[in-house]
DNA sequence: GATGAATGAGGGTTCATTCAT
DNA sequence: TATGAATGAACCCTCATTCAT
């Protein structure tokens, strides 16, 4: 239930309500006609970038008629931002159900760094993320905002997680805010901006993720856990050697 | 002495001092012409991003005519690697200076880390880096290149600190290349992120680069420090202490 | 039934059929629109050649805009070689219908021979292959094809005239190819290169045609006509006389 | 003697004399530089015709500056009508001279024949017309200026010969101007075409030269020829078999 | 007098947007 | 309402011509 479903969804909820009771749907607002149109737009734009997106190529690729896109959206700039919001929605969605889980912290802080690690540099979602970069200059919120609903809100569900661990006296941490944006850069370590720059040109490994992951969460905790989290994580430890 | 200058400019520096000795500088050779193209180019990339970015407006916004810029660059790709080859000698340069001294370990780490946050984090060089970055569909290498001779190199360097460091017995580092990356990311830490998305529209301040920083130096070193670090840096409180 | 309408005629006339009965004709199938650019494309064209020809002035005869001109034509040259097409199919329609009726010899090569003059020699048709030369070296193929589909048709259907001609004990031709070119060209002795250079500014009149045909014609039979023949003609000149 | 030198000629004749004699000549008036450029100028127009052809390529070839040839020629057009001229002076050279020697009326017709078959079908001589033909549009003059002072003069010196032929009693014609047109065409029967729209892409073999215009004689004695010319052939015929 | 760097109008082509159907 | 043919401004790039050197 992370992501709230935005007004516009609502919105358009209704109208297909209304569209099942009274048949064809008002001038744009056709939800299904809508999710055609954005497919299409995903297709093209986070393969060729905004500018070098075509309207035909999006006409062909949703199957609709270019008088159609234009009544659902002003232009392409609104277009492609309505895609963006849609595009931030399908890839942080899910990506932080494993907070909700708190058995053992370091096993949770490695699953979840790795699912981070695994979204944030897939290709389809560097492309996307490029595609929000570059756009930035020509619409700065449109950033802005894929990041306040996007990372920052992962951040802020981190956050409230590392608070309870703080609670539960596994962790001390001055700065919670800064060091969840340090267990999340320590997850990325390298990766984003080799992965952003293309210098990476396709996605770590599996066996790099775990790598990196796992060294990112033991330095993580090297700095933030306290005495209990090393006792109780030797008990695990000696329970282990015991059922060996 | 990092960023070795490249033959080109040593050939302008030539091409220069021809220009003075001799009068008129050949077609394409003229360094001041070029820079005046240049940063035309460059007010109109880093602003537009490439695509958007039409000859045009450079040939406005540089003050030469279309056919001059034509002279000195084949074509609008070759303008903008020459541009972005330019900003990223202009900022990476003596950005690892610092690494030289070798003094006392956190004191570098720390002015280190300060030094890379406040470039990379800084308005312009954000910019620069965005623009980089949406042009990575069109022209994949130029992402590639900008990393590999920019961050990578100072990754290397980096590298090269470290195992100095380990070999002073100051550090124990299994993967040295994986904690560099997890030095500079900390150092970083949500900043980068946040600015290259436009969260932040500017750059943080002098206290949030030094309380990120001194942070994630004090986590690098607990993960990584070795107890004659620990012995000295004790040695150094007491010094200071019985100084006061 | 020379020059058998290409498929693309029939298509459009079943678009113009479409058109007529469901209204507006699908992107490019328009075939008034299509004649519209081609005649446009036609005055500029023939006018000025084909490089010095410009897009813009095609745009500003033909009376549509300039996309419209690339929904119907992939570019300048796939334009420039409709046109040729059409010039082509409309310069050597029916030019060689007379070689179908065989009564009289003489008569039916005058007749013949008078058609292929005033033709090739008509001010349009000349401007029309001295556009297509112009073309030759940039486009080579569009000469070869303009002169397989157009006068070598013609030729070959002169073979097999002159053939019929030598079976009936008329003609006795050794290199009946040769002959052939022999003809046409005597018909149009002196008047095809005079007229391709501009040297005349204007067509031969219809006397000059009548004289140069009736005199290579005679000059045609002395070289190639039979006994047979020559009886035949002593035949009709007496016929001819005793009428008077 | 033919191919009188255009005044052009003799005011260069003078500067040359005044070179040798003062100097360095004055502006545009140095026959050597002139020549130089129209050798530049012959290369890049042939190859690529007037429109393609750029006057950077052509300074290239020539090895003089821009400013020069702006000096020696007033545009491009003005450069490219010098160039005619003087091709069209090296192509008709000495084509004629074979008309001089009156021995035996076939064989002097034969050898003119293929001197001027070869010349008109030969690959630089072709492209060289398609160039003026391709140009007469757009300087009409030009074409009947190449035409009058080449072929046309041709043309002339032929009537000459055939009006020698007459009165040496060996021919019969009514009208010289047009027997002469016809001979030309004959020997050229369908070359002239063929290759002038890249029908053939090469120019014609020595043997089918040879055919040609062996054909071509042939059927032009057939048809003007004299008792006494068959009475003078046929004791050739008589002499040459006791030979054997 | 000769040079060739600089100019900028104009080249062919694309494509976001409109509006008649 | 949905369509997609038509528009024309703007794209990148070339090149004949000029004029400071």
């Amino acid at each position: 239930m992370d992501e709230t479903p935005p007004d516009v969804e609502n919105e358009q909820c209704g109208d297909l309500l209304d569209s099942v009771r009274r048949g064809r749907p008002a001038a744009g607002q056709d939800p299904v006609k809508r999710s055609q149109i954005i497919d299409g737009a995903r297709r093209v734009f986070i393969d060729k970038g905004f500018e070098a997106a075509s309207m035909n190529d999006i006409t062909r690729e949703a199957g609709v008629s270019k008088g159609t896109i234009y009544v659902y959206f002003a232009n392409k700039e609104e277009l492609f931002e309505a895609l963006i919001e849609e595009e931030r929605g399908t890839i942080f969605k899910n990506m932080y159900d494993v907070l909700d889980h708190t058995d053992d912290l370091r096993k949770t802080l490695v699953k979840f760094g790795k699912v981070l690690a695994f979204k944030i540099t897939s290709a389809k979602v560097i492309q996307a993320q490029r595609t929000v970069i570059g756009a930035c200059d020509r619409i700065p919120e449109l950033g802005a905002r894929f990041f306040e609903r996007g990372p920052k809100r992962g951040h802020d569900k981190l956050m409230v997680f590392l608070n309870a661990a703080i609670e539960r006296g596994m962790l001390r941490i001055d700065d919670v805010d800064l060091a969840a944006y340090q267990f999340t850069d320590l997850c990325l370590a390298g990766l984003f901006r080799q992965c952003i720059f293309a210098y990476r040109t396709k996605a770590p490994s599996q066996e790099e993720v775990d790598h990196i992951v796992s060294s990112g969460v033991s330095v993580f905790l090297k700095a933030y856990g306290t005495e209990s989290l090393a006792a109780e994580e030797s008990h695990q430890m000696i329970a282990l050697e015991a059922k060996r």
